[in-house]
RNA sequence: CGGGGCGUAGCUUAGCCUGGUAGAGCGCCUGGUUUGGGACCAGGAGGUCGAAGGUUCGAAUCCUUUCGCCCCGACCA
């Protein structure tokens, strides 16, 4: 039992300017956190309670799957990141340490950095430790402050530059086996977030720089989040937008036959899709062909879409490059012979087809058949463009961006689009990480072969997630904790603290919801009652129990829920029974 | 890193344009009256106006630089 007065719960009245959303300025309000700097917080005794609770659930959850629990530092030496695959495209998010020695030389390159995740960490750590096909099949895991040196720290602990993680790692014999404890952590994944009172779905997801298999993100449906989600209810089909494809390309799609010769005609002034979809010329969007370069590991290649689509730029990772951005003006003018706004990808017009490490073609535009296009020249387009005949395509891929509407690629009803809080992410790795000679995870297999594990590593946002069960359970008054990460599950509020009955009956109330197994705070502060019930709605504690002078000399107290409209009058002689049993009730629900 | 906005007491802010003693509400402290949905009265503490430099007799206010924070974009749990 906890007494209010004895705690530190510092609520606000009013929200601090820095807070947007609302989920953030509860946390602020309801004394969970406060700020220490960009993305940087400080959890208060109240918000430690909840991120211990949320970290409880998840480290039952993954025992129960048969995760095992261990920790890895969170300073790191550089050495061991340098020598991983993912060195060049990580660096930027990473914090770097440098000896705190007098003696230590200045270095470009840090000595440390400070954990993002810890892939690099991990296998080569457990590559040393194990290495008999009898010890795979294991699945690591650790709940730990993670750093990342975010770009643009958001929302408070939504996009925080220190948060707190729970990150595994899966070492298997063979792949069917690293799909078995994939889906184990989904499985423990979904009780997970359900545990905590989550809305949520899982959707197909892009892997990133984390390469592999495949990927699966958890998301909870909110205005606030960053991400969109593609679903479909019929079919249950669900994506992120940066991996979901939509049935829009018939697979029986027979490519039109040209329908005349190449023909330019002049275009003074139109650079745009939009001059060249109106007066005079009236080329819709889906009639033209844009083309757009990019630079994927220093090199430039160019892709080609309808004009009415956008490029999703995370599925230009499917053509292998890793770190990937739009090519400057220069760029495109040294390969092309033209500016953005007369670019094409005809065969034979392309100045310097030898810059080009590739030339894409983006699945619809099969759909166009035959359309407009820039001539590589300056005010020139050209018509008649065919697909198969003219376009110096190296191969086609799936590289727009789904719209909301466009028929689902199994069931061929309309697509619908989300925004959601990302939440969790698991990945099947395979051996990109265990692969290395001098830092893999490699093991004999029962044939004395040595072979690379195959991985899948699987995060939750553990800070995240207790900012995004505010986001979802909330009303104007304040948080609605789901009963398994509550603070606290009964507040006694005291409106008379200083009356004998009243101390000793919160006391026997409360000791009963302990045992109950209820964690209890009663509010013994000298406050007036309004204070006590605004502050009571405003930290979310779900259960509250209310004893006041008025109540005791009609013989009872009052039993609230917060998700519910109304108080319930019990008889005090009752009252530490029936509070006791609605407690057992909602605990064991 | 690009674009926009903001830094005045613990919190929310007025004042800045048009330079002249820094003001309010909440919170905090003292006393009193109150006591079932953020009470009231009286008294009080708390601010080198983000920092540095400049203009000026005089700068929160004008100029320059800088730091921090928030929002929009690319990235992520």
């Amino acid at each position: 039992m906890q007494y209010w007065s004895k705690t530190y719960i510092p609520t606000l009245k009013e929200s601090p300017a820095e807070a947007e959303i609302e989920s953030h300025k509860l946390l602020l309000r309801a004394g969970l956190v406060r700020k220490i700097g960009g993305g940087l917080y400080a959890f208060l005794p109240l918000g430690k309670r909840v991120l211990d609770k949320v970290s409880q659930i998840c480290r039952e959850e993954m025992n129960a799957a048969g995760a095992i629990e261990l920790l890895m530092p969170a300073v790191l030496p550089a050495e061991q990141w340098k020598a991983g695959p993912r060195w060049n495209a990580v660096r930027e998010v990473m914090y770097s340490v440098n000896s705190a020695s007098k003696n230590a030389k200045p270095t470009d390159d840090p000595q440390y950095v400070l954990g993002p995740t810890h892939e690099e960490i991990i296998t080569p750590l457990i590559g040393s430790e194990i290495s008999s096909y009898r010890d795979m099949g294991k699945i690591f895991y650790q709940i730990q402050t993670k750093f990342r040196n975010e770009i643009r720290p958001r929302y408070g602990l939504m996009r925080a530059r220190e948060f707190v993680m729970k990150d595994g790692y899966s070492f298997d014999e063979n792949d069917e086996k690293a799909e078995e404890s994939y889906h184990r952590m989904a499985a423990a994944y979904d009780k997970f977030f359900a545990r905590c009172g989550l809305t949520f779905i899982s959707v197909e997801a892009d892997a990133g720089i984390m390469g592999g298999g495949f990927s699966h993100e958890y998301m909870v449906p909110a205005e606030v989040g960053d991400d969109d989600v593609v679903y479909c209810q019929e079919s249950g089909y669900s994506a992120n937008v940066e991996k979901a494809t939509s049935g829009i390309v018939p697979e029986d799609l027979v490519d039109a036959e040209p329908v005349g010769e190449l023909e330019k005609f002049g275009t003074p002034g139109v650079k745009t899709i939009e001059k060249l979809a109106k007066d005079p010329f009236n080329i819709s969007a889906n009639e033209q062909f844009k083309t757009l370069l990019f630079v994927g590991d220093e090199k430039l290649f160019a892709v080609v879409v309808r004009g009415c689509d956008q490029v999703e730029e995370a599925k230009l990772g499917y053509l292998g490059y890793q770190v990937i951005r739009p090519a400057t003006v220069d760029e495109i003018f040294g390969a092309m012979g033209a500016y953005p706004g007369s670019l094409g990808a005809i065969k034979g017009t392309i100045k310097d087809r030898s810059k080009l490490d590739g030339v894409f073609g983006d699945d619809a535009i099969r759909l166009i058949g035959n359309g407009v296009t820039g001539a590589n020249e300056k005010a020139m387009h050209v018509k008649n463009v065919n697909v198969s005949r003219d376009l110096d395509l190296d191969r086609f891929g799936d590289f727009r961006k789904v719209k909301e509407g466009e028929p689902c690629p199994n069931s061929g009803k309309p697509l619908k689009i989300a925004r959601a809080i990302e939440v969790g992410h698991i990945f099947k790795l395979g051996t990109k990480f265990s692969e290395s000679d001098q830092w893999g995870a490699k093991f004999h297999d029962s044939e004395k072969q040595t072979k690379p594990a195959v991985m899948g590593c699987y995060g939750i946002g553990v800070s995240r997630t207790m900012q995004a069960v505010i986001e979802q359970s909330r009303d104007k008054f304040g948080i609605i904790w789901p009963w398994n990460v509550a603070p606290y599950h009964l507040v006694i509020t005291v409106l008379d603290p200083g009356l004998e009955e009243a101390s000793s009956l919160a006391n026997s109330i409360g000791e009963a919801a302990e045992a109950a197994g209820a964690d209890v705070l009663i509010d013994d502060r000298d406050e007036r009652p309004g204070v006590k019930f605004k502050d009571a709605d405003l930290i979310g504690i779900p259960l509250r129990v209310t004893i006041g002078g008025r109540g005791l000399k009609e013989g009872i107290v009052e039993l609230k829920w917060r998700n519910e409209e109304s108080a319930r009058k019990v008889s005090i002689e009752e009252a530490v029974s029936v509070v006791a049993s609605e407690i057992r009730e909602k605990a064991s629900s």
